[in-house]
DNA sequence: ACTCGTTTCATACACTTGTTTGACATCGCC
DNA sequence: GGCGATGTCAAACAAGTGTATGAAACGAGT
């Protein structure tokens, strides 16, 4: 009866520690969730998968997260910090960089990130894609923390390649113009399906890729900064 | 024990035809896979719901259909000849029309079919834009049907604004282009659970969009054909 | 040693899923 | 009228889901 309460219950680990000799059944939890929902999204596991992969009981999920969702959210918040370190080399072009320098070095750091299949422990990101796809509550935090700063980043590159304010509509159509393109890299279940060489794998395509993208845009912004409206 | 049968089975209306006076069972779960399932694609209907929708027995779906699938593809079959309309609209822009003129025309039809919301009566799209997010073995119908010709479409505007063949890499690279900024104005489920107001709705905002695109597009293409690579 | 709070466990609950079963109804046709 | 093919029906099946239960095991504190 006071199983429920493990997840609305503030204090729960003031002692007891490290009686297992391996993880803790609530850690292993937390491994297989990010293991398996990176894999194939919350809707696709089943809680059953997890308690087999963490070799701990069914009932464990219930105990130490309250239920299904409250270890997807732990499992997402364990990792959002990740996030940071890599949009800050993303979204840092060094001191001196020019506005195109910076979204140059924004597509070249972005797209093939997008392209290249994530290695195992690139969790987050697998699970970012999951969220973006079919999203779950945690898809503000998805946002908050991963989408927010890399428009930021471009409303500024933005404004001052068309020499304007950063809330001028110009702006944010020419966010949404980059990004699109770039997100059209992403491997997309449909895309794969019918285009199975797509997204373009060899280093040779993703870096003409960046370059169009790069040139296209560059191109298409000082078109736009030139009609003034 | 001919009922499973009946999916695999050739010939199956030589006779009885109009034994009822409303709509036959067949028919009638055929509109409710329409209504349903363009509703909330495939996955999140049962069979269940499409029975009770269509005042059918469960097993109906499994005795006229084989399967809940073969009633998924048998609707979606049933449609496919309704795309070429609205793709003969939208992919000829007149007689005499110049390649910009052309790709004015596409963006300028297609933009606003992506963000307004679609009527009761065009299942179709909506079955098709479920098909995009999560494929299934329907997929390849969608493609041919619907993506083919404008891919088509968008290379041969293409390779005539950039004055080369429409195997060059460039053409491929701009169409992606073009359609990706389209795309991005599609209403997803993360854009608008996150941006609420997306995508614009006011036919303002859609032509200035429109317009956004249409310019961005043509100097990113004027660009990349001044490179000549 | 004996509590007592914490954790684990096998099991069960209540529900949904797609599909099948065998009895029953209905029709055209000889 | 009776035959046989064609549909329809309530009910059941088998497998899955998330979650709850109550009894055990366990380790630390007194």
């Amino acid at each position: 009866m006071m199983k429920g309460a493990r997840a609305t219950n503030a204090k729960r680990r003031p002692r007891s520690r490290a009686r297992h000799s391996d993880a803790e059944t609530r850690d292993r939890l937390l491994e297989a969730g990010r293991l398996l929902f990176s894999e194939h999204g919350f809707a696709k596991v089943s809680v059953r998968d997890i308690c087999r992969e963490a070799t701990a009981n069914v009932a464990a999920v219930s105990y130490h997260f309250g239920d299904k969702l409250g270890l997807y959210e732990e499992v997402m918040r364990g990792g959002l910090d990740m996030l940071a370190a890599f949009n800050a080399t993303m979204l840092n072009a060094g001191p001196n960089a020019s506005a195109a320098e910076r979204l140059r070095h924004y597509i070249a750091k972005y797209l093939p990130r997008l392209v290249k299949p994530l290695g195992d422990d690139e969790w987050l990101p697998k699970l970012m894609r999951h969220e973006i796809r079919e999203p779950t509550a945690a898809a503000q935090l998805v946002f908050e923390h991963a989408i927010l700063p890399r428009m930021r980043f471009l409303a500024g590159v933005m404004a001052e390649l068309l020499d304007c304010d950063e809330d001028d509509p110009r702006v944010g159509r020419c966010v949404v113009s980059v990004q699109a393109q770039c997100l059209f890299y992403l491997p997309d279940a449909f895309k794969t399906a019918i285009v199975p060489e797509w997204p373009p794998q060899s280093d040779a395509a993703i870096a003409a890729a960046v370059e169009h993208i790069v040139e296209f845009s560059l191109a298409g912004i000082r078109a736009i900064a030139a009609k003034k409206t």
